[in-house]
DNA sequence: ACCTGAACACCGTTCAAGT
DNA sequence: ACCTGAACACCGTTCAAGT
């Protein structure tokens, strides 16, 4: 026999403690938390993701999440391979293994930044999450199809990783910097001309370089700036193929 | 005429209150701040870098540092600054403008882990304390002697830039997981073996590349991988220089 | 087994009040 | 002018107690 439980529109009994309202108790999952932290996430950025956050918007308090994440590293570490799991990867061809590569960089970097700031949490992590190791796995194969050997693709990856990671924070930290209810682009546009300023009126015998190229310095082209480091890295992996292990 | 102050050794009278003792009142000033903060990253990591912890350090409240720094980013980029005051530049060379940059790399990643996990205080800042800028300067000054173009040192000295902070931050992360007691090199092998075994574990049929490849993957040679992703970028960066423009 | 309230030991920052 | 105590509005995590 199950417990009794009050039928609805019945008022407690006297002498019975009332059954807290009409809390659904929704069963709590590791899905629903992690789907709630990336809402959150995307909302207001990673930095508003805390347990307390997270429990609140599920109507509840920051202990009930513990018995489906064993602390906020785990659910950043699973919020990262939730997002990952968007990426979209290619069946390597042999012939352009070298702009696949580009495209797959281009496609993470597509993904990180549809999230706010999730990359932070990429930084200095090994991969161990099913969809992160898909994309480790894809880029692996792409480099292998290509003829690069195994110890440099296995270092590749990790700088590729790094630029991309790098890149990703770099990117959206001014996006988080802005001020609530401002316009980003606004907002960035003027923290950038300050900077410009700031550079122009550096003493130039202390600083003879870099006062004759402030305009290259802040020329704030993202997409050029990526482009430009994804090359430097691809081209050098491509340099390490040998002649006899080159396709075609 | 100033305040009455106490002479040394004389009881304070009755009706006065007394003054606190012998509060050494040693004048807080901006510098002793930053000391301080670094006195605690060096010994305790950046995370333990509290307004609250530093303030301590210098036996008083969170609240008196207001008055030197105002908050704690200001206080890291202080920080920054300061520890970027260590690294060496050199007098460029144009004839060996390439192997300068490396070693300037290299110096700069010294400096950096020499500091705990201070490079993440780089990530994804633009550089405006002296010292900083001392770096940024001999950086484009190389590249520039080099013959690479404006447009492209500018690229140029934000993919490096990337690359440093995000290689020293991966560095240290582990470093700084290592629990308080423990020998950290122990912990490291401990830790990188339990990846070494996750990672043989894996399903071959979803990651045939990546478990073909594990023991290049698990192989953390550091100095190896730092080496490998400068070398690829000094290289692409030397690839922009023109016919006309390169010396010698 | 799962969920919770309350507590513990922290945060950064503000501000009125003191000297 | 500089410094401070106290307060405000937060943190992550633990744990005994409930159902």
């Amino acid at each position: 026999m199950p417990t009794a439980r009050p039928e609805r529109g019945m008022p407690t009994p006297p002498g019975r403690r009332p059954r807290k309202a009409a809390a659904p108790r929704r069963q709590l999952t590791q899905e629903a938390v992690v789907e709630t932290a990336i809402r959150v996430l995307d909302a207001e950025g990673l930095e508003a993701v805390t347990m307390r956050r997270v429990a609140q918007e599920l109507g509840t308090g920051p202990a009930s999440l513990y018995a489906h994440v064993s602390g906020k590293d785990e659910l950043r570490e699973l919020m990262l391979d939730r997002v990952a799991a968007d990426i979209r990867v290619p069946v390597p061809d042999p012939e352009r293994w070298q702009e696949q590569l580009k495209d797959l960089a281009r496609e993470i970097r597509r993904v990180y930044i549809s999230h706010r700031d999730i990359a932070m949490v990429s930084m200095g992590l090994i991969p161990t999450g099913p969809h992160l190791l898909d994309v480790a796995e894809a880029q692996l194969a792409l480099m292998r199809a290509g003829g690069v050997p195994k110890n440099i693709a296995a270092m590749a990856v990790d700088t590729l990783g790094m630029f991309l990671d790098a890149d990703a924070v770099e990117g959206t930290i001014y996006y988080a910097k802005t001020p609530a209810g401002e316009d980003p682009h606004a907002f960035f546009e003027e923290y950038f001309g300050q900077f410009r300023e700031y550079f122009a009126a550096l003493p130039a015998d202390r600083y003879p370089v870099l006062t004759g190229m402030v305009r290259e310095l802040t020329d704030a082209d993202d997409d050029g700036r990526f482009e430009f480091g994804l090359d430097l890295i691809v081209r050098g992996i491509a340099s390490y193929v040998e002649d006899g292990e080159r396709p075609g």
